[in-house]
DNA sequence: ACCTGAACACCGTTCAAGT
DNA sequence: ACCTGAACACCGTTCAAGT
């Protein structure tokens, strides 16, 4: 105990926060929100719980540090380009981080102190908006628009199956137990989702993104 | 014990499944989705724990049954308005739902079996775009853009302190802890949201919310 | 039929110790 | 400085009983 039998030097590499966040992002990616535990987080990183608590305070700052983790993978607008494309990027970076960790929308609405990455990405976002030529005024409006429609979107992606190769199959077994007779128009719309599925090359949060970008791009004349 | 000393014959009323449900939105409501237990809700209806498993067969289809309630909470689209103002009616009553029942939004993404009530609404939906002359495969479109931003925005509001009275004193204490030479644009924003709200007559959901209605009467033209 | 007490395997967290 | 064992007050859930 204690001599470290038959392991190589990587387990003397000590614990810093960084490594335990994203051994947390790692867990609750892997098995969701629920299997996060501080003992499993533990396990995780070859530690007792206890040792968790030298780096964070309790649990609540660990779920702050992944928003936060979260909010740093996106990309920011690039600079260089027009406003449209730099936040058009900027929302399907969004919508793919999102989508890699969809535990963390339903953190999103319960975490009150922003992280500095959180901060940095929106000054970056605000910034690009004004330079396109939005008033202050106007700002906010738009982030909201575009923020509301990103985040509800991996939502309701969220509630569905992982994989788009899997959606066909799901929607015949929704259809199955659906009643057509009841519910006429649902059964039409899943129908239309069955069948043209198969051809479909654009992405449902491309199209309404551009909506929105159209939205935006109308305000601004 | 046992005898009911002191108590009407309210106490005699049965246990049902609607209560329970009623019962768990209420704890929710009050304390939050980690103030519900099967032990905090026992206690709010006056039960022992273990009763409660002879009414649903577990936790899971307690929250289940909790967003299904909240669904059937939300306005269906009056049938004989136009699409719009249809449509529009049932986004802000959606809208009041999800403020008065923050903790559904993060329910929202977990849950995989829609119940009655939810099937019901979705179809009263797309009837009602349907009938305003969309074609079946604009309908996924239009209802994907609207929920979406819905549900994005009572996301992004959840995660605000609940009164909008504290909103400019949330705002003062946020800009003192920001520092304007690292983000000068957010705090910036900040200001304009600080000086602006005290005339604010708009509610920032219908600003967006009209916008994504251009955007759908638009795609309709 | 409807309710329950006691018990099980879990949680997050504290405290007093170990190196 | 960094880590930990044992304990505390909780969880959801099972099981075998009580009326």
């Amino acid at each position: 105990m204690g001599s470290n039998p038959g392991e190589g030097p990587t387990t003397r590499v000590p614990l810093t926060r960084e490594r335990l966040l994203s051994g947390a992002i790692a867990v609750a990616d892997a098995g969701g929100l629920g299997a996060l535990t501080i003992r499993s987080l533990a396990e995780e990183l070859g530690v007792k719980p206890m040792t968790l608590y030298h780096h964070v305070a309790n649990k609540e700052e660990i779920l702050d540090g992944m928003i936060d983790a979260v909010f740093g993978e996106i990309a920011l607008p690039p600079p260089d380009a027009g406003w449209r494309s730099a936040i058009r990027e900027r929302a399907l970076s969004a919508r793919q981080v999102l989508r890699r960790h969809p535990w963390a929308i339903a953190l999103m609405d319960s975490r009150r102190s922003p992280g500095p990455a959180t901060l940095r990405h929106h000054e970056a976002v605000i910034a690009t908006l004004r330079r396109g030529g939005f008033p202050i005024e106007v700002v906010g409006h738009a982030y909201s628009l575009l923020d509301s429609y990103t985040y509800g979107f991996a939502v309701q992606e969220a509630a569905l199956p992982m994989d788009a190769d899997d959606a066909p199959l799901m929607v015949e077994v929704f259809l199955e137990q659906l009643d057509p007779d009841t519910y006429p128009n649902l059964a039409d719309l899943a129908m239309e989702f069955a069948s043209g599925s198969a051809g479909e090359d654009v992405d449902e949060f491309e199209v309404g993104l551009d909506l929105v970008l159209d939205s935006l791009e109308r305000l601004l004349a």
